[in-house]
DNA sequence: TGAGTAGTACTACGTCGTGTAGAGGCTCCG
DNA sequence: CGGAGCCTCTACACGACGTAGTACTACTCA
């Protein structure tokens, strides 16, 4: 899957932080600390739009951007993603367990529980 | 921590998969598939050292390459930077959970119970 | 002791991803 | 019809990485 640059990571944040798709000038202005030309904006939203990180529809002249998947989805993802770059899944998996702070074992945990009784 | 390129990881493939530290000739030889000239992995094991990926010890003039960490160690790693980029860690770990393969979580759960026991 | 060999450090170059943005064109409101 | 707003295309600098050459050093063997 790749991961992302930096202004890339910084403008998924803003539309995964936002609820409802949103147009370019609208991300401009939420990340407006940065002081970026509009069409730096734009370039980005196009890029991460060919890289299906996000999807857009149209809106008169303008396209909204959206994300195509949860943050926490592409977390997750990325998660497995590492874990396939071992030979030996299950000593990563073990020593994944083991290096969560405590209470992250315990959602892990309850996140497990919570699956076998389905 | 950022990752590694493609050739940076057959390297420190190599070297994970091999026990004791290697010197660059005989990692050359192992990637023998590739054809490289000596000094591209003698460039790469440099990099890789520089990143503090390996650690080297003289041995003779030669150095003597090793992992600074095991692939699992690095594995983990990797997944918890995963999850450092979301803001609700609990949600993208009870994600992951959900996602994993039913034997993985097999494992997990092992895991966890051991840690709770000690 | 001189030459070859193996090993090192330093430098370099092409490519790709990413941050950044300008130029020019279409469209819709007033 | 003209300007504001939005789009597409193109571009450029920079850093990471794959790849390798050159030049220097030191050990070995005849």
């Amino acid at each position: 899957m790749k991961g992302l640059g930096e202004l890339e990571r910084s403008i998924m944040d803003i539309l995964w932080a936002h609820e409802g798709p949103l147009t370019a000038r609208e991300v401009g202005r939420l990340i407006a600390d940065r002081d970026l030309a509009p069409t730096t904006v734009m370039t980005v939203l196009d890029r991460l739009t060919r890289k299906s990180f996000l999807t857009r529809t149209r809106d008169g002249r303008a396209w909204r951007y959206e994300p195509a998947a949860s943050r926490d989805a592409y977390v997750a993802e990325l998660m497995l993603e590492a874990l396939d770059m071992t030979g030996d899944r299950s000593a990563a998996l073990t020593r994944f367990a083991q290096t969560v702070s405590g209470s992250e074992a315990e959602i892990l945990r309850k996140a497990l529980t919570e699956l076998e009784e389905e």
